[in-house]
DNA sequence: GTCCAGGGCCTAC
DNA sequence: GTAGGCCATGGA
């Protein structure tokens, strides 16, 4: 936990992912897929506007309709056909109500979730964790660049092993592993946009301090 | 004008 | 199995 609480001193309790519901939470996953979270906040005030973030309302909508509305979003007509597959499963499988999942194994979600064109498997974990408060880590493209650069993991190792790698060296919380997430994007932002390894980064006076797996 | 964001899919070798 | 192209908008 040497990394966590190093980034938590930092940058504080981030907790982090913005949405007034879980319902919310779900349709950002994917709106942000590669994509500024500034430009996902208008295409969500869209939705809301038009009364249309709610799982009923959502399934029912027309796809050019709907088009319109996430267009700020960036790939607009994806992004539109991804939100019907994923609203219309939540729709039959838990008649819309995310509540109604909560007997279902965090498992056999995840592979449902990874049935539907469209929902891979960051967008899988961030709805399992976030939306539906599963302890699932996710694991972004910051994440890696971040572990890569400080030499925790093989720059090629894949999505998977790199979850395991944070699952299986940290206790199965969600609260810490929303927040663990939050604070790598945090760090990400700020110091791992460009700059290949930078003096200021947090983490930079662990480097010479050997950092093993169960140091997370 | 150029770069690129909290991915994922499809196609070619 | 993996590299490369494609999807699209808006802010820096």
């Amino acid at each position: 936990m040497k990394i966590y609480r190093t980034l938590r001193q930092a940058f504080g309790h981030r907790g982090w992912w913005p949405g007034e519901t879980p319902f919310e939470v779900m349709v950002g996953a994917v709106l942000t897929q590669r994509t500024n979270w500034g430009n996902v906040e208008k295409a969500i005030a869209n939705l809301r506007d038009a009364g249309l973030m709610a799982p009923d309302a959502l399934a029912r909508t027309e796809p050019e309709r709907l088009q319109a509305l996430v267009r700020p979003a960036g790939y607009y007509r994806q992004k539109t056909a991804r939100l019907l597959r994923l609203v219309t499963w939540l729709m039959d499988r838990a008649g819309g109500d995310i509540e109604a999942l909560r007997e279902v194994p965090t498992d056999e979600l995840r592979a449902e979730l990874l049935a539907l064109s469209g929902i891979g498997p960051e967008t899988a974990d961030s709805i399992l964790l976030y939306a539906f408060g599963r302890a699932t880590f996710v694991v972004d493209a910051y994440t890696k660049r971040i572990m890569a650069r400080h030499e925790l993991i093989d720059s090629a190792c894949t999505y998977d092993e790199l979850k395991d790698f944070f699952e299986s060296n940290l206790p199965a919380d969600v609260e810490l592993f929303k927040d663990y997430h939050a604070q790598l994007v945090e760090l990400g932002k700020r110091y791992c946009r460009t700059v290949p390894l930078c003096g200021t980064c947090p983490l930079h006076p662990l480097l010479g301090d050997p950092v093993r797996d169960e140091e997370l």
